[in-house]
DNA sequence: TGACCAACGTTAGTTGCACCAACGATTGGA
DNA sequence: TCCAATCGTTGGTGCAACTAACGTTGGTCA
């Protein structure tokens, strides 16, 4: 931690929703950065491995649409998890653009600790809330974020 | 709007918290951004005029405390505000390490705009859910922001 | 068949924000 | 008086989102 609100940060965007938001997902994205980075592993790489586990294999422009992560870096990330034996890439035979992207067992492995991982890091960030109030967050975000897809 | 899942993100993703608050967290940064950008203003500027006005006049650092901004950004936000006429920056004669910066009257009116526009925001954002379901967005996000302020 | 547009993978960027390291100047406390 | 801490400032880094452009390949349709 450094910097912090010693004093108070502006009621103003204490109340203020997407500052909340962003100042949350701030404090998220560091904790869940460092805990992946205790495994050599970004979110990009978390997400990359998580659509093809659930999706199977599939082309990197598939990859990109089902895991919110732009093409251009899905190259940079197949590029990695080929390099650490997570994926496989080869090239489709029914058409010559694409390149299919298999989760290698490996991979399976590495994701089912990834997934552990990050299961604590949910714990610790939803601390402060009760069972149901966890599941009332994970609901209005939810809500939230699937009104955001359409606009 | 460019990406956004046209297929469906993995629901291991749709349903762990830290995820779901970065994904929400950047789809209102980008909103806030855009509209912040019609009026020539970028977060931390807002963010730095709103402490200013809460707090009243103040020196650098404790800006930077207040509204979550590094000391070295301030630095960067305060010259542009100065070269807009938002704030004054002066020496203080109290302590000669430290800058004075007042919010001017033209920087209230400023602030005064953006917080209409940002009311707006975030009308829109949360359009999905009701009053009640608000609220309790807000709280719930209190509380973890909170507890992430001590760690 | 040929022309054309769309999709794919890839490269090489840009932007915004959080954050860090180091520095000279100044201050306050031991 | 010396030392540690604070302040403003400069000049960076890292990560994620995003854009532009390009060559290749595929499907469509005149």
């Amino acid at each position: 931690m450094d910097l912090m609100a010693d004093d108070s940060p502006p009621t103003r965007l204490r109340t203020m929703a997407s500052w909340l938001m962003t100042q949350v997902a701030v404090g998220a994205d560091r904790v869940v950065g460092e805990r992946l980075a205790t495994a050599d592993t970004r979110r990009h790489h978390y997400r990359v491995l998580a659509a093809l586990d659930e999706s199977g294999p599939s082309s990197q422009a598939e990859v990109a649409r089902n895991c919110g992560v732009h093409s251009s870096d899905v190259v940079a990330v197949v590029n990695d998890l080929v390099g650490k034996g997570l994926v496989d890439r080869s090239p489709d035979p029914a058409d010559r653009r694409r390149n299919t992207i298999t989760i290698t067992a490996v991979g399976v492995g590495k994701l089912r600790e990834l997934d552990a991982l990050l299961a604590d890091v949910q714990d610790e960030l939803l601390a402060p809330l009760t069972t149901d109030e966890r599941t009332e967050l994970v609901r209005l975000l939810g809500l939230v974020l699937e009104h955001q897809g359409r606009s």
